[in-house]
Order: structure tokens, then C-alpha cells, then sequence
DNA sequence: TCAATTGATGTAATAACATTACATGCGTTC
DNA sequence: GAACGCATGTAATGTTATTACATCAATTGA
């Protein structure tokens, strides 16, 4: 695993959402660290801004929120392609995943279109396994 | 085509939507109908949330914005599976597309994990032919 | 006929999310 | 040590969305 440099202000960050059991708004994230000095939302969007260029961490555009990448281990999702994440809307847990056949399919009508892509968003809102029993 | 019974601030907001040539925020919605009467940013969310029931019109959740669907004319989206959307950053177009192979790999998933989804957002950021030339 | 219900509407206030502008501190480099 | 880059701090503001409450019109059905 390659090792981050990361600021202060981004690791709390990070920590934080790793140990999050759900995504969490930037609010919430200020809120939580201000124990830790935090005082403004431009010092959790500066972090964040940060940590999801470094692919750490992930927007999840139709909640407004943010989670830890799962695959931190495997030196991230850079390798993976698009990924997409499948929310439960009862119990907020947040599953990712890559499919290369959807990004095969999704590069194939840009191709086609002549559409550059820069940044793909899959997310599938529903029920886990375990709320919809 | 189905014709549609929309209320009268609904049709207005359609209207307006189905003229635009970009994704309208709501606020934007608001200002250019208070000639019409608008006042309230409540006004606009209720009939967008008609209409989205209806199927006339998508929300770009990257964007926080509001499409009218390009297939009014069949009958509309409800037939086609989810949709996508490509969004040109530089000119604000949409480009709406479906796919039943990505479809039937997003089931899959879903089957495995035992996922029940409700509601799938597929949206690329990026730009169109004309503004990559 | 007239309560009861339903659904659309109107208005105000507030909550939630995000950015801009400006100032400060702190190493590195030359 | 001046100049630079860059992380940081603070305040103000801008943007997006919801909650709470009141009104009105059409429908229903005893």
C-alpha cells in the first residue's frame, strides 16, 4: 500500500470517515472534528477536495456526501475504472463496486458520440440485503 | 403521446424546462417565472416533483439541476430502464441515453448482493464533440 | 345541503450545502 | 532574508432544499 502524505487537516478527515459506518455531509464532518479545532466549512471542502484527487475519498453526488474509498488497500481506485456504489437508503451503508462491462459500455457511446469523458457517477439507491428482509 | 393533466404551475414548469437548452437549477426556474406568478422556491419543487413521478423530467444529481426528458415523445422513460446522462461542462448539454446491457449488469449486481434498487443514476461529466474540437 | 376529504396553492422561515474573498503562517529556494 | 508556494484560518455570502402553517377549490357521500 502506498503511503500518503497527508496534512493534518486531512488526515482528521480521512480518519473520520473511515471510521464512519455511513457517508457523511461536509456539516456533519465539521460538526464532529470540532473538537479537533476545525471552525469552517472551507477547512472540510479544502480536505476533501484534497483526498478525493488522491482517490481516497468519494462524493456521492445524489446524497450530498462523502465516504472513504473501500479499496484503500489495493492503491486505489485509479486502477479500477468507473466505480459505482449502491446506497441503502434505510441503514445508509454504502457498497462499491467496478463492473468493466458498464465501462466498456459507457466508452463505447462516448466513442461513438465523440463525448469526452472526465468523470463518470453511478449510484444505485435502495434497499441492502439486510433492510429489505 | 399520453397526454398529460398537468396543474398549471406544472405546465409552466415544463414549458419551460422543454425550452431551455441546459439543465435549469430550481432558483433559476423560480426567477424566470415570476412573471408567471412564482414566488416561492417552494412552488418550483413541487411541481418538479410531479413531474419527475411523471417521468417528464430528470434531476442531474451532479449538477443539481433539472432536464426535461428528451423521449416525451414515446411515451416516455419508464419503457427504457434507466437513463444516462452525458453533460457537456463547457456548453451545458445533455445528451440522454439508455443501455440494456449496462442495465442487466447493474440487475446482476444488484441480484448477487441481494440489493433492491429503487432508483439508478448514471451520469458523465465531461464534453461534447463540439466543444472537445 | 353541508361536513369531510383530498389535493393544489401560497407565504414565510429556516435548514443544509458550498464558495468567494481576504488574511496569516510556515517552510523552501535562491 | 526576499520571494514563492502552499496549507491554513476566518468571515461573509451564495446556492439549494425543506418544514410549518394557512388557504382555496373540487369531490364525495351521509
Amino acid at each position: 500500500m502506498s503511503t500518503l502524505n497527508l496534512t493534518k487537516n486531512q488526515s482528521l478527515v480521512l480518519d473520520l470517515l473511515s471510521r464512519a459506518d455511513q457517508p457523511l455531509s461536509a456539516y456533519t464532518i465539521l460538526d464532529r472534528l470540532r473538537d479537533h479545532g476545525f471552525r469552517a466549512p472551507l477547512q472540510v471542502y479544502r480536505a476533501l477536495e484534497k483526498l478525493q484527487e488522491m482517490g481516497v475519498v468519494h462524493r456521492l453526488e445524489s446524497l450530498n456526501s462523502f465516504v472513504a474509498c473501500s479499496h484503500q488497500e489495493e492503491a486505489c481506485c485509479s486502477h479500477h475504472g468507473t466505480v459505482a456504489f449502491a446506497i441503502c437508503d434505510s441503514c445508509g451503508q454504502v457498497s462499491e463496486f467496478h463492473d468493466h462491462t458498464i465501462d466498456d459500455r459507457l466508452a463505447e457511446w462516448a466513442r461513438q458520440k465523440g463525448f469526452k469523458s472526465e468523470k463518470t457517477t453511478i449510484e444505485i439507491r435502495g434497499l441492502c440485503s439486510a433492510c429489505a428482509a
